[in-house]
DNA sequence: TCAAAAAGCGGT
DNA sequence: CCGCTTTTTGAA
């Protein structure tokens, strides 16, 4: 008789499949390979998540393994054994959940035919040849970087930035021949480094003596004290004992930058997996690394999953950052799911931030993490001059006070540039009408319509409505429109009024939308000539601009009155970030905060004291709330094309669930703030509980009466556990 | 998620 | 009662 595995089939049921094991499959079943099997009419590739199983069907219903896809297990063990973890833990269907930990190109039947990947390295004879031209900047740059590497694939290339056309033009020329051995990786880690100050010093040695047992390691240090070169000394000492790195990096700072730092100073032995390469771009990197052909990965969020023969050390860098929480479907937080990988791998992680979250404050205050500050700049940079200009009562010129503006003119005659930073992008947040009072809303959303100057259109940032800037009122055909408020293409335009002889340069969503757009604006600003930069939060996170030495603060009061309790930590972090991108060794910074609430006690705790105590701050006041991070929760959401079907289908689960007690509480169903989304009406409940199996036991209830719930035409709901946002 | 089966529905 | 669309159901 034939035995039994279970199956993790890709589809949204909240439970495993068992199947038969065939003899004529001619090999044993395993954990971890991949499978094709029927399911229904239809013919699906699933991951085989336990052997040997009992079940209580009859075997005439049961079906059987079609094919066996994999020579050796796609996910190990371990693997198999964190998605199972990790379906539980987030309450998601467990096919869905280890789709997810596969590459694409594996989520499909088709054999994974590997084909080694081309290296490239300089020619014997290169020297001999004529320099390429030297208006060929890339070309030369690319030559320079394969002479220190020694030899590197295509794809590789690509990733620290440089174009298939320049890499063939080295190629015609003569420069490049193929290399046919993949290079023995030479682990040199002493070529470019930095010395170390005591702190960086005393963090490198926490993490190297840990090396090979579990640790957790805060490592809470400000911008410019060096993280970067702690992580790369702790990987160097990790990589001498044989073994491998995984390197968390938030998508939008895994730049060119970044892997190029990397790259030279471990050649051929780092590998990316970020959101720019295709599919099969990934699979390769994928590959490398579960192969042990690649010892260190720099990925993003969904680089958590990837196999390893021997991990060594997880490093997670700005470990605050949202974008590790996967926002739809299968909400697991990759910054979690790392410490869970270095549990089960028995090594160290490092979770790094200059604004630590106050979850892993809060791990650290509790003697779980151990905590390493790094206090001091690099180098004698002195901290920033941080002001709050209070602009109550202030004639404001499109929403820029005359200090700032005094300020920012000072700073351009020095030679130095300026920092404008707003967190709304567009020309202005709501067009009004001065005739009648009559305001651009969206018709899908609760929401105004963002006015786009340049494009003249009306935009909605909550859905993808649009339409033409009309002329005149709607309403009442007056022609007296008027734009309440700034955003970041109002304050270019009104900065470019002001200062005509200088470049201003907005960086939002919208100006850098095109691929390499981003790049080729940031390099702008990099040749240092006098200018204003103005922009959203991209501008705070991943680039720094050494020449800025005036950051402007225009509107960041929001933050501070917002419905959500985590709204004031992620305003502060961000403050805090922006306002790191003012001053270097050299040249002393300042930073001026415009706002409406210069006595708020929490921002003045941020700008007297600095982050730590605000976020101490923000702490004991949670604290005395039991919310989280001292207690645990979660959101289960609905929406549907109505209010009350939304709301229904969650007072229908709440009536199942156990009424609040003193160790566990439940609210709503709450509309949301904005209750109508893209034509769609949201509602949420809001589950909190002191232990987290109070917790996981009343979701496990909440999600079988979901399922069961003769669920309403159009009804969607979902459940997320650890949420980073109310609604 | 997907596709087949069942249930509605207007038109004769 | 046909032919069409919409909704429900079940999957090992
Ligand atoms: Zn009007
Ligand atoms: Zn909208």
């Amino acid at each position: 008789m034939s035995k039994l595995v279970t199956v993790a089939v890709p589809c949204p049921l909240r439970r495993g499949f068992d199947y038969l094991w065939p003899e004529s499959l001619g090999r044993d079943a395993e954990i971890g390979l991949r499978v094709s099997i029927p399911f229904g009419r239809q013919q699906l590739v699933g991951v085989v998540i336990a052997l040997d199983v009992i079940c209580d069907i009859p075997s005439n219903k049961l079906k059987a393994v079609l094919k066996v896809l994999d020579e050796q297990p796609s996910l190990a063990a371990e693997l198999v054994q964190l998605g199972r973890w990790a379906a539980d833990y987030y309450h998601h269907p467990v096919g869905d959940c280890f789709a997810q930990m596969l590459p694409v190109v594996l989520r499909k039947a088709s054999p994974p035919k590997e084909k080694p990947a081309q290296y490239w390295q300089l020619s014997a004879n290169w020297e001999e040849l004529p320099q390429p031209a030297s208006r060929a900047h890339q070309q030369i740059s690319l030559l320079a970087v394969i002479r220190q590497a020694g030899q590197l694939s295509r794809r590789q290339i690509k990733d620290l930035g440089y174009s298939n056309a320049v890499l063939n033009a080295l190629i015609n020329g003569g420069y490049l021949q193929q290399a046919d051995t993949p290079a023995a990786p030479s682990i040199d880690a002493n070529n470019t480094e930095l010395a170390l100050n005591a702190e960086q010093q005393h963090a490198v040695s926490a993490v190297s003596n840990s090396l090979g047992q579990f640790a957790r390691y805060l490592l809470d240090g400000v911008t410019g004290s060096g993280k970067t070169e702690v992580y790369l000394r702790s990987i160097a000492e990790c990589l001498a004992r044989g073994e491998q790195v995984l390197t968390l990096i938030p998508e939008i700072g895994l730049t060119p930058q970044t892997l190029e730092r990397f790259e030279s100073r471990f050649p051929g032995q780092v590998r990316a997996l970020h959101s720019g390469l295709s599919d099969g771009e990934r699979y390769r990197s994928w590959q490398d690394i579960s192969s042990g052909r690649a010892r260190i990965l720099l990925g993003t969020r969904s680089a958590v999953f990837t196999p390893f023969q021997k991990l060594g050390l997880v490093i997670v860098d700005e470990e605050h950052d949202a974008s590790y929480k996967q926002q739809e479907g299968w909400r697991y937080s990759a910054r979690d799911i790392a410490v869970k990988r270095a549990a089960d791998h028995n090594c160290p992680v490092v979770l790094g931030s200059a604004t630590p979250s106050l979850d892993s404050l809060h791990n650290a205050a509790q003697d779980r993490y151990q905590l390493l500050e790094l206090r001091e700049r690099a180098g004698i940079a002195s901290k920033p001059d941080i002001r709050l200009l209070d602009i109550r009562q202030q004639n404001l010129d499109e929403g820029l006070s005359k200090t700032l503006l005094d300020a920012a003119h000072d700073t351009l005659q020095a030679g130095n540039q300026v920092l404008i930073f707003l967190n709304r992008r567009g020309f202005s947040p709501l067009l009004q009408c001065h005739g009648c009072g009559w305001v651009a809303n969206c018709h899908a959303c609760d929401a105004k319509m963002t006015a786009h100057f340049g494009r003249r259109e009306l935009r909605c940032h909550h859905c993808d409505a649009r339409e033409a800037l009309p002329n005149i009122c709607p309403q009442c055909h007056n022609s007296q429109l008027i734009f309440q408020g700034p955003g970041t293409e109002r304050l270019e335009l009104s900065l470019k009024r002001h200062f005509p002889e200088v470049d201003v340069i907005r960086i939002d969503r919208d100006t850098t939308s095109a691929k390499g757009s981003m790049q080729s604006l940031v390099d702008g600003i990099r040749d240092g000539r006098p200018s204003i930069l103005v922009g959203t939060q991209m501008l705070a996170k991943g680039h720094h601009f050494p020449d800025v030495t005036l950051v402007g603060i225009i509107d960041i009061d929001g933050g501070l009155f917002s419905a959500d309790f985590r709204a004031p930590e992620r305003s502060g972090q961000l403050l805090v970030q922006v306002a790191g991108r003012a001053g270097r060794a050299d040249k002393p910074g300042r930073v001026y905060i415009q706002t409406h609430c210069p006595d708020h006690p929490a921002l003045l705790a941020l700008v007297s004291e600095g982050y730590q105590p605000f976020a101490q701050q923000l702490l004991a006041e949670r604290q005395l709330l039991s919310l989280p991070p001292v207690s645990f929760s979660a959101v289960i959401r609905a929406d549907a094309s109505s209010l009350r079907c939304a709301e229904d289908f969650l007072a229908a689960i709440r009536s199942e669930l156990a009424p609040s007690d003193n160790t566990w509480s439940i609210v709503g169903p709450l509309p949301a703030p904005m209750t109508r989304k893209a034509g769609r009406f949201r509602a949420a409940l809001i589950l909190q509980a002191e232990r987290r199996p109070t917790l996981h036991r009343q979701l496990a209830i909440a999600c079988h009466t979901g399922d069961q719930l003769s669920k309403h035409k159009s009804l969607r709901w979902s459940v997320d556990v650890d949420p980073i946002d109310l609604f």
